[in-house]
RNA sequence: CGGGGCGUGGCGCAGCCUGGUAGCGCACCUGACUGGGGGUCAGGAGGCCGCCGGUUCGAAUCCGGCCGCCCCGACCA
């Protein structure tokens, strides 16, 4: 048992300035955490069994569905990353240094690599296949901007799974096995997670999926249908774009709109909707201007528009790359610009006499069709789904939603496999890429998501399979109070439940307010009261109910809660993996 | 990287404008009373006022530079 006078780790009464959401603002004051730098924690005694415990479930789960628990490098040589061409593709959040022997080094931010150069020498051949490592290991992501407390940091645990199979086929089957095993054990969490279709973006694997957690604190946008059907990250997510009739292509007329330089104002100075715009929107590359034409009722999404282009980043254009091209912003027309590539969201087509910039300041176009008036060099969906918008195939009314991203998975293919000439030798005789894929869940981010997802205003509402303690016992009083709180206690660990005994000198306000604050499933309350009648009193923290129960049952009785709310956790039989 | 805010004891803050002994609440220590939802009284301990430089007889306070942290955006396997 651990006594709370002994805890390494105080609560707080006031709530750090710092903390906004209410995960970060709990694990503060009740003592899980402590920050050493942005984006960087020491996880506390508390903070670390919930670690151990989410882990533990994780770890079962991997287990079960054949993975075997490695434990790779976080520091690495830069090579394998200049082999793979992520050295130079990554980026700043990518940490570089070196060894005293002037040797590139990097901290891992993944361990695509690493596992990628296991298997290579792990599977000379086909009958080493499949295959599946995990690991849990500290990553190391210097990014532009921490928040949130445990939501998003620099440092961090991941569990970081790998498979290695011999065909895109057994690769389905091992990618199946990961999706029903992290639904399993998100559910065993307390989180019934959101799965998604999502942007593989610098993993290169042909088809991945994220595993949302849905809470107001989330930094993702879902879109997602009415019956749940269809789920995907904003990134992606496509959606019917309605089609409006504007009458047959008429010529091109230049009029005079002086001062009306938004979509909006245009539309009610000549009396259109907005949807009888054309929308003008530059970015850059790094390299070059595009000129983005959009219907005028709709957003681009850059995380599309990036894919389309096949870019690794975009932004928008400043002023002086549009005056460079000759672009008149708030005028702007594809009509006749050159020099300058062309992307045209598919909205366009069909959509006949739309107003346009008339790239002269003061004047835009009306009956713009296209193709008919400017050619682009690319045309596709990028569009950002607006709530309210429909389904491709079933038509269904789509709504966005926060989510926090607890996991996520990536049908890799041959991409790291060829980079590292890791090969198989296959039955026929041939030398075959081995087939990856690589799944990841944050154990912190998992943790602080399952805080937003149960507390109230006194503190943390841990689920049974999270908390990290089974009991707490809150003793009121000394002498046989004291006694009889350790006994139980005791009792307690005996049929297997982990206690933390309140044996502080403080009074009751003060150790029921920390218990609620940090939020132990299960809380009895020994006093001279308890005592005399012979009962401890009991209460969940997910009721304001106390009730008493007769002493001597009291571990039995509380074991069985235990068990019971456990079980509420654990998900029914899954269809078993291959 | 842009915008905003903030660095004063473990936490929350005041003091700064108008330079002159560093303060309040909570937490902590000692004692007494109290004893089932953040008690009362008395007495204590704890602070390079983020760092460096400048102005000044004198700087938490004024000036310059730097560092750090938080929030919004950009960004984000």
């Amino acid at each position: 048992m651990q006594r709370m006078s002994r805890l390494f780790g105080r609560t707080l009464r006031d709530d750090p300035a710092e903390a906004t959401l209410a995960s970060h603002r709990l694990l503060l004051r009740a003592g899980y955490v402590r920050p050493l730098g942005a984006g960087i924690y020491s996880m506390l005694p508390l903070g670390w069994r919930v670690q151990r415990r989410l882990e533990q479930i994780i770890r079962e789960e991997m287990d079960a569905i054949g993975g075997q628990e490695v434990h790779m490098p976080v520091v690495q040589p830069a090579d394998l990353w200049e082999r793979s061409g992520r050295f130079h593709s990554v980026g700043p959040e990518l940490a570089r240094f070196e060894d005293r022997w002037g040797r590139d080094l990097v901290l891992a931010m993944t361990h695509e690599e690493v596992a990628t150069d296991l298997g290579k020498w792990f599977a000379s051949s086909y009958r080493q296949l499949p295959a599946v490592i995990y690991h849990f290991q500290t990553k190391f992501r210097d990014e532009p901007r921490p928040r949130g407390g445990l939501l998003r940091v620099r440092e961090f645990t991941m569990k970081d799974a790998y498979s290695f199979d011999t065909d895109p086929e057994a690769l389905e089957a091992a990618y199946q096995n990961f999706l029903t095993a992290y639904t399993r054990a998100f559910r065993r969490c307390g989180i019934e997670p959101t799965v998604v279709e999502s942007d593989a973006g610098d993993m290169q694997g042909s088809a991945a999926h994220e595993f949302h957690c849905l809470t107001d604190a989330g930094e993702d946008t879902l879109v997602v249908s009415a019956s749940g059907a269809y789920a995907a990250n904003q990134d992606i997510a496509a959606a019917r774009k309605p089609a409006f009739d504007h009458g047959p292509p008429r010529p091109i007329q230049k009029v005079a709109t002086p001062g009306q330089e938004t979509i909006q104002a245009v539309a009610a100075f000549l009396g259109v909707p907005t949807h009888q715009t054309l929308k003008a929107v530059f970015y850059w590359t790094g390299q070059q201007l595009v000129f983005v034409a959009i219907r005028g009722d709709l957003e681009v999404n850059e995380s599309k528009l990036r894919r389309l282009l096949d870019v690794p980043e975009i932004r928008l254009a400043a002023d002086q790359e549009l005056d460079a091209a000759g672009l008149v912003a708030g005028y702007a027309s594809p009509v006749g610009v050159d020099g300058v590539l062309v992307v045209a969201d598919d909205s366009l087509q069909g959509a006949t006499n739309l107003v346009a910039g008339a790239n002269t300041p003061g004047y835009h176009l009306t009956n713009v069709n296209f193709p008919r008036d400017f050619q682009a060099d690319h045309v596709g969906d990028i569009a950002q789904v607006r709530a309210g918008d429909r389904t491709l195939d079933t038509d269904e009314p789509l709504t966005l939603r926060p989510g926090i991203e607890i996991g996520n998975t990536f049908k890799l293919g041959a991409y790291y496999s060829e980079k590292l000439d890791a090969r198989y030798l296959a039955a026929d005789g041939q030398r075959r890429p081995i087939v990856m894929g690589s799944y990841g869940i944050g154990i912190g981010r998992l943790a602080a998501a399952i805080v937003e997802r149960y507390h109230d205003d006194a503190g943390i509402i841990w689920p049974v399979s999270a908390a990290p303690f089974d009991v707490h016992v809150v003793q009121l009083g000394s002498g046989d109070v004291a006694a009889d709180a350790e006994r139980l206690s005791q009792e307690l660990e005996a049929v297997g439940l982990s206690v933390l005994l309140d044996d502080r000198a403080d009074r009751a306000g003060v150790k029921f307010n920390d218990a609620d604050l940090i939020g132990v499933p299960f809380r009895l309350t020994v006093s001279k009261r308890t005592l005399n009648a012979r009962n401890v009193e009991f209460k969940p923290r997910t009721s304001p109910d106390r009730t008493s129960i007769p002493r001597a049952q009291a571990a039995q009785a509380v074991h069985q809660a235990h068990a019971q709310a456990l079980a509420a956790l654990t998900p029914a039989a899954m269809p078993a993996a291959h």
